[in-house]
Parts: C-alpha cells; structure tokens; sequence
RNA sequence: GGCGGUGUAGCUCAGAUGGUUAGAGCAUACGGCUCAUAUCCGUAGUGUCCGGGGUUCAAUUCCCUGCACCGCCA
C-alpha cells in the first residue's frame, strides 16, 4: 500500500532583497511540519522557492547595472545557500523565471481566458510616472503622489482583470463550511470580514510597456501578467499540474499553505477563486503566521535591525536558531526577537534541562557500567509512571501537530525533559552505585534515563534534526532519529543493552556572562537605536572629561556606512596615475568607485578582492567619472594596503 | 470612520457554561542532592484578574460603558 501524502508550501519569496528572519521562520516552519511527516512514515511534498519577476525586480537589477535574469539568478542563490545551511530539507525549489513554470501560467491563463474568466477592460487614475503606479483620487495629497509628491497624470490604460468578484458568495459559504481551515481562527474571520464587502475583480495584467520582466500574457503578447497570478500558480506548477498527471494527482490538493500574516488575503481569496475557476480543488489549510519585531520594534533597512540569519547561525548554530524560532512563541501570533532571548533559552532549556540531562545521564552509565548500556532489571512505580508520561506526551505531541502548535509542542517535549530529570533525582543512581545489591536497579534507572532521551531524541527531530542525531549517536544507537520512526516511541525499549555509549563534547555548551557580554557587543550595535542607547551611557560617564576633543561619539561613527563589498570589475582611469575604477558589489547593489590606488595595485589583480566601501558617502565626480563611495585603506609613505578580511564576510555586512 | 480582538504575579502568558486557597514558565529568595554544563530537585511568595456601572445569593469570569493597546477593512 501505498504511504499516505502530505504536500506543504512556502510563499516562494521575492527577490529584490536578501533573505531575512520572516523568511527563514516560515520556511523553517515548513521543515518542521515536514520532517514530523516523514517521521509518521508519511510521503512529503515540501515545496519552496523564489519570486523573480516584477516591478522592483527589475528595479533592483537596474540599481546594481545587471540584467534582470542576472539578478534572480544570483539572488535565488541566497535563499537556497541559507536554507542549506537551516538544514532546510525542501524537496523542490521553484523560480517563476523557470521554463518549467512559466509554461504553466500561460496555460492556465489561457485556459481562464477561453472560458471567458478574463476580460479586457479599461482603466483610469491619476499615474506617478517616476514611481510607475496608479493612485486613487483619494490617495492623493494635494493633488500630488503620496509616495514622492510629485505632479501625477491622469492616464487611461487597458488591461485584463479576472472575474474575481462573482465567486464571492461561493467562496463566502466555502470557508464558513470548514471545507477549508484558516488558521489561526481570528485570521480566518478578517478573510469572512473581508468577503462581506463588495468583491472586485482582479486586475492581473501590466502592458508590456510599463513593465517587460514578466510572462507574456499567452492571448495578448503586448502584456505580461501581474505579480500574483504569476506567483501563486507555483504550487501547482511544482506538483506537476499539466505535465505529469500521475504525480499532480498524488500530492494535490496541498495540505498546507503557510504564509505570513500580510498575504493571508492574497491567499484565501485571489488563490481559492482562481483554482475554483480553472476547477481544480482547493487546499486543505491555510495558516497565516505572525511577524518578528527586533527589541519591539519592528524590522526595517532603514533601522538597521534586520536579523540576518547566518550571522544567527554562525553564532548559536542551526538548531539553537530553528528552536528559539518555533518555542519563543505562538505559531499564529506576533513575536520579539533578541538575542537576549534567545541566548535565555539556549542557556536554560537547551543547556540546563536537554543537554544536561545527556551528560548527566551518559556520566553515570560510564562511570558505573564502563560505558556499555546495562539491561533493565523489572520496573516499579517509578518506571511506569515515566513511561506513562511518555505515552501521553507522544500523544499530545502528535494531536498539536495538526494545528500546528509548535511552541505547545515544545512545552509538552521539555514537561517530559523535566519528568526525566526528576525521575533520575527520586531514583539518586549515586546512591545506588554505592551497593552491590542495587546493582540490577541501577541498571534499570540508567536504562530507563537512556531511553527517555531516545524518546525526546525522536520527537524533537524535527525541530533540531542535528542535535537530535547527534543524542542517538550518543546513546549508542546506530540509526538514526528518521529510520527509528514516530512509532518506535509508541513501544517503550528502543535502546539496546550491552552496546557502548558514545560520549563527546557537550550538546549545548552554555553561553556563560563574559560570552554573553562579548556577543552581545558584537552583534546589538546592528541597531540604530541601541547606538543611541549606548551613547547616552557614554555621555554619562564621560561627563567632566574634556580631553577628548579629537574623540567622536559612538553616534557619530554609528553615521558611517561601512559595507563588506567585492571588486567586480577595475579599470585604469586614462590620463591618471593614480585613479583606478572598479564595480564593487555590496550584497543589494553594485557601486561604482574612483579610487585613488593605482600606484600600489593594478586593475586585475584588485578583482574579487574583498574591501571594505564606506556605503554612504556623498557622490562625488573624479576626472569626470561618478564615485559612488569610498574605499577604505591604509597608507604608510608611498605604500597603499586595502583593508579587508582575514575570515569569510558576506557581501554587503555592515562593518563597525 | 466601520468591524473584531486584547487588557490576569516584576516579565511572557494560561484559565474558569459565574461558586470556597486564580495558575505555568522566566526572574527573585531559601532549602536539598552531588551523577552532571555553578547543572538537577524541592519550597516560598507577592496579584484592587484595566476603571466604572449592571444582572445575581455570588462576578476577575456574563451584560453595558469608559480608557489603553492591537488587528483587518476604508
């Protein structure tokens, strides 16, 4: 017989920036979900990948002076490299600019257009040419665009919409049905508030005119289509809607979309109506997450307090991260990220009650068994009060897991962490060593510890599938916390007696004050308001001290931008001995720059070097040729050295 | 402006179709153990359960109202 299917969805995300939390948290989400799957024995579809087409795509590239396609293909690059590094275990990555997919919304396009669900109609509004959108008369200020207040044009456009509007009712009855479920249930109510208002159609097209990097409409080659119709058709896309019959019918309907909060609607509306029009079923769940702030305040470029996942990563390590994501908070609601935070609770629960409760446990059977696991001698009370404990948290854990309660998931697992640590206290195995006649006991308490932590191992698999692998090796096992399975839980004996532990270095080493304290320096300046903070302490203490005129305060420095850049390209400036230009790449765009380095560097031994660009300093002309910034070096007489890095930096890191 | 939600211990939150002592984790204090990553176990707290009014024998829980914060829509 076959195994049953279970198919989950990322958003596929947008590639005009880099990746950051909100998209490592859905998609971490998804592994998770995922990888309890595949536990149940389940076959899993999990799908993510990227969004390449649109407005602000090609905006970006042309910031940068790169081809559009160029762009996405080295962008996408970062979301697959981080997903790697989150052990992100996808089983497919999807980019709208594949073959593969565009192929497929030109289909279903037609497909809608045949059946007279899209027509062509006219449209008029007040037009911002510089920021190439539409307003309403209502979204004017003064008569001007609200975005740049500029003069606006009232222009008429044709485009296609699609007949949104008169599956409103449908799709009102539809979800009030629970046919489908929006989770959480609040979200799910704001969709039925807004199916109580006049549902419009959608428009879904852009001339071709306003906008080249698209797919071309297949029934009117001068437009291309627009954002969602394009975007969400991913899904069926990658289940093989069209193209492999078989496989389409296996894995659809997805069982879950997860999504953030802000393209709920986009979902349970735009979606559902168009598979309702095409006539293919529709998804079993919809989940809208909620959103991180940094510090309570909510994530910006301009703050400089997006979190950056690899640089989580680097320091508190893969599944410290995907922990402190899914256990600090509800799956549904809000959340604050800080590295205080998060270092609380690698300290107390990954630290103190997982990684202890291993050594502790591990400690004991080498000291007392010589590291071989000692056969359990009958049970009392004591055992069958832990292992009932087990049985009834493997049952929560699953039944939390179907809606998608991750943080509850995780208190159930760590209620059963603290039962075994207790069980190891009442049972005081030190005491036990102490005669010979407690020896069969012993064994069995030593037995039972282990194979508490096999249980916990397996069950937190999903959440920290390194870790978790890395108990089992531990422990003795030879399988690993996949090939164990959901349901070797459900049987009370999985560890085998008479094999040899393996112990190594500590699971969660704790991060202790000074760490703390260093990290923490280290990483917080990232915020502009924590600069701030700082300097007032400064000021504080600097009070009464005059000497340091020649001093700058931490506000003055925080001023500079200075980013980890790589030289792309370099060229002699002619008629100058000095002058060098080069294309540095910093991360979101490519700057050009004039600098000052030809006597001690020739062009092409400066490319791929990494330096360091101060980011925002004021355009300047040299020799008639624009320097988008500066390159910072040291000069010690007539010898130039470029100042760069000893370890590996990621284009477009802030340096301070 | 319309609709909806939330307001409980220092912090984050749970909770009762209304009924004697309102809970958990973190943080704090104290005690115990010593196998362990100064870890683990236990004990102790403190709360005008947002303000005001109403229903009721009884309200923090239900109703109304005010305030504060948040969400969706406009």
């Amino acid at each position: 017989m076959q195994n049953k299917k279970f198919y989950v969805t990322t958003p596929i995300y947008y590639v005009n920036d880099l990746p950051h939390l909100g998209h490592a948290y859905t998609t971490v989400a998804a592994d998770i979900i995922s990888r309890f799957k595949r536990l149940q024995g389940y076959d899993v579809f999990f799908l993510t990948g990227t969004d390449e087409h649109g407005q602000k795509v090609e905006q970006a590239a042309q910031k940068r002076n790169v081809a559009p396609q160029e762009h996405c293909d080295e962008l996408h690059l970062r979301f697959k490299e981080l997903w790697k590094r989150l052990n992100v275990s996808n089983n497919d990555f999807i980019r709208t600019t594949e073959e593969r997919h565009k192929e497929i919304v030109r289909q279903v396009l037609q497909v809608l257009f045949d059946k007279g669900e899209i027509y062509k109609d006219s449209y008029e509004g007040w037009y911002c040419l510089p920021d190439e959108r539409f307003w309403t008369e209502k979204d004017l200020v003064k008569g001007n665009c609200p975005e740049c207040g500029r003069k606006v044009d009232r222009i008429k456009e044709y485009n296609y919409f699609f007949k949104m509007g008169k599956y409103q009712n449908w799709l009102n009855e539809y979800i009030k049905s629970n046919e489908i479920v929006i989770l959480p249930s609040n979200r799910r109510n704001e969709v039925l508030g807004f199916l109580n208002k006049e549902l419009g159609d959608l428009c879904i097209s852009r001339p071709k005119e306003r906008l080249k990097w698209g797919i071309p409409l297949p029934f009117d080659e001068d437009y291309v289509t627009y954002v969602w119709f394009d975007a969400l058709i991913n899904y069926i896309t990658a289940a093989g809607y069209h193209k492999d019959e078989k496989s389409f019918n296996h894995w659809w309907p997805a069982d879950f979309h997860l999504v953030g909060k802000d393209i709920l609607t986009t979902h349970s509306v735009y979606w559902l109506t168009m598979l309702k029009a095409v006539g293919i079923p529709l998804p079993e769940n919809i989940f809208a997450h909620g959103w991180w702030t940094v510090n309570g305040q909510k994530m910006s470029k301009s703050l400089l307090n997006v979190v950056e996942p690899n640089r989580l990563i680097n320091e508190y390590g893969a599944d410290a991260v995907r922990y402190f994501l899914m256990r600090e908070v509800p799956f549904g609601l809000d959340g604050d990220f800080s590295h205080e935070a998060l270092i609380g609770r690698i300290n107390t629960d990954l630290a103190n009650n997982l990684g202890n409760l291993l050594n502790r446990t591990l400690n004991m059977v080498q000291r007392y068994f010589n590291g071989t696991i000692p056969e359990p001698v009958g049970d009392n009370d004591m055992e069958r009060d832990l292992i009932n404990k087990a049985a009834q948290i493997v049952q929560e854990v699953e039944k939390l897991l179907e809606c998608l309660e991750f943080s509850k998931i995780l208190v159930s697992i760590w209620e059963f962490i603290d039962a075994t640590n207790k069980y190891i206290d009442s049972s005081a195995p030190w005491n036990l060593a102490k005669s010979e006649e407690m020896r069969g006991r012993l064994s069995t308490v030593m037995y039972n510890a282990l194979e508490a932590l096999r249980t916990i191992a397996i069950l937190l698999y999903p959440f920290m599938p390194e870790k978790a692998d890395e108990i089992h090796r531990q422990i003795g096992m030879t399988e690993d916390s996949l090939s164990q399975e959901m349901d070797s839980v459900k049987k009370w004996g999985g560890v085998k007696a008479g094999v040899s532990i393996n112990r190594s270095e500590q699971l969660f080493p704790r991060i202790d004050d000074d760490r703390k304290e260093e990290l923490l320096k280290k990483l917080k300046g990232e915020s502009m308001e924590e600069s701030k903070k700082e300097t007032q302490e400064n000021k504080k203490e600097d009070h009464g001290s005059s000497a340091d005129l020649n001093m700058i305060s931490i506000d003055e420095f925080a001023k500079l931008d200075l980013r980890v850049g790589e030289i792309k390209e370099a060229e002699k400036v002619e008629k100058s001995k000095r002058l060098i230009k080069l294309k540095v790449n910093i991360g979101v765009e490519t700057r050009q720059v004039v600098a000052g380095i030809a006597t001690c560097y020739s062009a092409d031994e400066l490319i791929g070097k990494k330096i360091i660009l101060v980011a925002n300093l004021k355009p300047a002309r040299l020799m008639g040729i624009e320097s988008q910034g500066m390159v910072l070096a040291a000069t010690s007489g007539d010898k130039i050295t470029l100042a760069g890095f000893q370890d590996e930096v990621t284009l477009g890191s802030r340096v301070k």
